[in-house]
DNA sequence: CGTATCAGTTGCACAATGCGCAACCGTGTT
DNA sequence: AACACGGTTGCGCATTGTGCAACTGATACG
């Protein structure tokens, strides 16, 4: 463990705790002299690590930090990141498995496994999901806000497949509501007769939901008895990926909607 | 400057520039020995600032860096970055400046400088600015990617409120287009007689606009004689503010739309 | 107006710390 | 099986980072 580096990071992880913090303070809370502090600032500052807040004259995070940020988050690939473990998660279920995610405000198939089940259900990778039928859409409709979900909704067609389908937003929403406290959602038989799907959130680097990886199959293998396992495997899968995506471990459920 | 500090910022600087790299290749391109940079790897990845990568075995950055990068966001107030530059700005064009932000789909008017003319055109914090008649509006529409434009469009109305007010959506894209080019928005008389206003666009720290800055007045004090000074100072202040917010000197303009 | 107080930076001398070297693993390749 | 290659560990040296204390500069206060 290099010191210097290492007291380097604590100060950096202090002033984010904090959000500005001068160099006497610093070396309180590092219980380090206050000259090392000043220097080791210097250094951070030269790579805009830090930056002095001109008006309060302390020093806050730099903006190096959100480049830095930035690029990871480029080269973040959440369906590279998925792949095995949603393989995984199909072989163990024996259901077909889609990694769905949030953007342009519809919910999109982005990738999928199939079960190896003889007959088995399949998504086409690019399809859109609805939201009000399908438990990948629910899912991550379930994390909105109330002010995103009735900009969302505004408009928003309610079709009716099946007699199942919920067909209007009071609805909608109670159920949403319930899915954000169960943390999980389930479509049963809403968008076609004799298929039942099963959906969890994906949560990423702040928390948020925009991806949901979800299995479907036919009504009579996704049984009620089986439920409890299958979605706490689900669950394992997805905080799994939620961790690959850089959710803080066990921060998941306390998140904004957004 | 403290070496060993100096040399992991190279390092996270590198892997953030490549996405992953391995120690010995770090250690080429620091001419440092491969030792050296497996420790400062080593207190690095204590503290989460770098990972392996499981998969190729190299370090790419590591999720401390994001949580960071969002406290540093969350205590970034453009608001309180903008005011003393607006307030200059104000001043030195004898116009009122407003500052707006997309938001939810719309943008809103998020603070503003009276100014100091006795008849002063003002608009009210919070009031929702329309996208095809206001220079803040369609400055930041212009920066917009087609496909968000289009989802924002679908079903907007286009209201006419003066003989110059836009009221189609081919001509408003062809003159969003305009305004990229240009890298300012002008609205002359196309919400209220008399009254011209313009607005540039302010950039993040990834170089997106969410923000604009916007000057309203009488239509003879905006003159087209002065608005080529007007502009600049204008572009200045929002530079400084864009600065002030993260986005990487000198980048401006070379920005992906979305 | 001078003095006290406090935060931050600089000079210095010491030794702790970080460094390079070389040896050592562990894996994959021919 | 031998080799090549990337990464980690042990060790001894001196470079580097450190604490101390003095210094600066701003702000408050009698």
């Amino acid at each position: 463990m290099i010191q210097s580096l290492d007291r380097a990071i604590r100060i950096l992880s202090h002033i984010a705790e904090r959000n500005s913090l001068g160099v006497t303070e610093l070396s309180q809370m590092l219980s380090v002299n206050k000259s090392t502090v000043s220097r080791l600032l210097d250094t951070l500052r030269a790579h805009d690590m830090v930056q002095i807040d001109k008006g309060t004259g302390k020093y806050r995070l730099g903006f190096r930090i959100l480049h830095l940020g930035e690029s990871l988050k480029n080269s973040l690939n959440v369906i590279a990141i998925a792949r095995p473990i949603i393989l995984d998660l199909s072989c163990r279920l024996g259901e077909s498995v889609h990694l769905c995610a949030f953007n342009n405000n519809c919910v999109y198939v982005v990738d999928q496994v199939r079960s190896s089940r003889a007959y088995s259900l399949s998504a086409t990778v690019g399809m859109i999901e609805p939201f009000h039928c399908s438990s990948v859409g629910k899912c991550i409709l379930a994390y909105r806000r109330p002010e995103t979900l009735r900009a969302l909704l505004a408009g928003y067609e309610f079709t009716r497949y099946t007699e199942h389908t919920i067909t209007d937003e009071d609805t909608l929403m109670s159920h949403l509501e319930q899915i954000r406290r169960q943390g999980y959602a389930i479509d049963d038989e809403e968008m076609s007769i004799g298929v039942r799907c099963v959906a969890v959130p994906v949560f990423n680097y702040r928390n948020s939901v925009y991806y949901s990886i979800g299995i479907s199959g036919p009504k009579h293998t996704v049984r009620a008895s089986d439920l409890e396992k299958s979605i706490r495997l689900m669950m394992d899968a997805a905080k799994e990926i939620s961790a690959g995506i850089g959710c803080p471990s066990g921060s998941t459920g306390l998140t904004e909607r957004e």
